[in-house]
DNA sequence: AAAATAGTGTCTTTAAGACAATATATT
DNA sequence: AATATATTGTCTTAAAGACACTATTTT
């Protein structure tokens, strides 16, 4: 007993409602037992968006050896077609059965950014009822943090005017599609959390860096961070300094940078150390 | 043109391919602008699972006044039905298209511990290809923190031999249905985090309890911790004596309890303080 | 010399960590 | 009195926090 039913409601949308004999999946004790024939609707589509984050770097203008300016973007493209046709996006796509939804993911980031290693995480599900005039699609949101560095020859490559990068303030005061929005601003809180309690820094950072460019880093993510002693904490207290290491150089010295210093200054490099965080110990 | 094909797998299950035009979501830039022809073939449904845990506590029966013995145990139940019909599974139900995926976990929650006001926390989905044999169903992997009073009228309610509590070790080592045992393990790894870093420890707690009582608690769940001077950091720490108070009575003095001692032990409660962890302060 | 970033000295207060000792009520 | 849990005393070492000071190179 098989009844389907099209209903067209826009030239390249088709929504279904198939009512198909199935087993009760509640738990219900009452029903356990019992078979059930009940009206199923199927979702019209699983798909993943991808908030791309970057952090800029610009050199001031005015002297020469000066920290830079950094700022934290986000990628987008501007929609080319229904629904929310000219308006920005996320990026992102339909997954397939035939992957996961992090391979999915995995794909539009490659396709996106051209890189593969890159850092790439879950973080939420997104199924508010109608938020995608096109039917029942459950999106399901990653964030990505790439080096400004790969997204570089990717921005000259295709001058897109329809792919930019957007400061993150200036994306959330835009009029998005769907409920990127709401996305973008549950993945700006996340990786401000992430940002604190892991050392998601070194995905902004060269592999070599100094103490005054991880402390950028972090406050360019968490404007609100300020620890006076950075460098002291980060260096010298026992519970803390496995998490970075000096770069050393052939002789056994220390390995300095001056790009943003007079005073040349130690460059550090992540090591594979996992701080583990406890409000308890 | 549409084309609809139904393939009988099984006598309650459906499979369909739907050949449908729909504009091109790939964000690549060669394709962004062209309308191109796919086939779409969607999901078959999009379930929350619940991973419900909860601590037993059980009067050692030697001596009257004792500590408990805890255990860690999760909520599953026996499969009526194809596939996987007699194995254990966690509790869960398919989302329907009027309500979020949270709201659907939020009902089956509810329809299995009969309680509302519950921990109920979102942390992954699961989609590799072939997970469920009733076709491309992706599940959306939720986990519970309920107390034992809560679960105790239920278990008596229904003498339910299919809805059962098991010792976490214990349903980690049976066969359990779909990738439950993967569900489970992620869950459990999940908790272990979030008892070390969050508040959740109260989720297992009565509104009052004594330091021994939480310190159980947190090793209940996280077997390795070990704090050898717990009481002094949890109360005369400044940093962290904001997460829970002493309960006073009505007289001012500390309100006490001798349940499981014969010294009396004072009461604590958690205050609504949210402690924030770092790495780098 | 002024500017800009990097890093150290020094002092006070607070916390961590270990473990012995004391407190209170029950059996 | 022995027992079981709760709590405090005391000591040593480590870290936090503040802030003035020195170091290095460029302009």
């Amino acid at each position: 007993m098989v009844a389907c039913v099209f209903l067209l409601c826009h030239n390249d949308i088709i929504k279904l409602i198939i009512t198909k004999e199935r087993g009760s999946d509640t738990l219900n004790t009452e029903h356990a037992s019992s078979y059930k024939a009940s009206n199923y609707r199927t979702p019209d589509g699983a798909p993943a968006d991808i908030v791309i984050f970057t952090i800029t770097s610009e050199a001031k203008g005015s002297v020469k050896k000066a920290l830079p300016l950094r700022e934290l973007q986000v990628l987008l493209i501007q929609r080319k077609q229904w629904p929310f046709e000219g308006q920005w996006a996320l990026p992102g796509g339909f997954s397939t059965e035939s992957e996961t939804i992090h391979e999915s993911a995995r794909r539009e980031l490659t396709e996106e950014t051209g890189v593969s290693d890159v850092h790439l995480e879950y973080f939420n599900v997104y199924s508010t009822p109608q938020r995608d005039p096109r039917g029942w699609i459950i999106s399901h949101a990653y964030f990505a943090l790439v080096h400004e560095s790969f997204l570089e020859k990717r921005q000259a490559a295709d001058d897109a005017a329809d792919v930019r990068l957007f400061p993150v303030e200036e994306a959330l005061a835009m009029d998005l599609a769907f409920d990127h929005e709401i996305i973008i601003r549950d993945a700006l809180a996340q990786i401000q959390m992430k940002m604190l309690t892991t050392t998601i820094a070194k995905e902004f950072l060269a592999e070599e860096f100094t103490i005054s460019e991880l402390y950028q880093v972090i406050q360019t993510v968490v404007p609100t961070f300020n620890e006076r002693n950075f460098i002291r904490k980060i260096t010298s207290t026992q519970s803390r300094k496995g998490i970075i290491e000096e770069v050393m150089d052939h002789n056994g010295q220390g390995k300095m940078s001056n790009r943003y210093s007079q005073r040349a200054a130690q460059l550090y490099r992540f090591t594979d150390y996992v701080p583990q965080l406890s409000i308890y110990s």
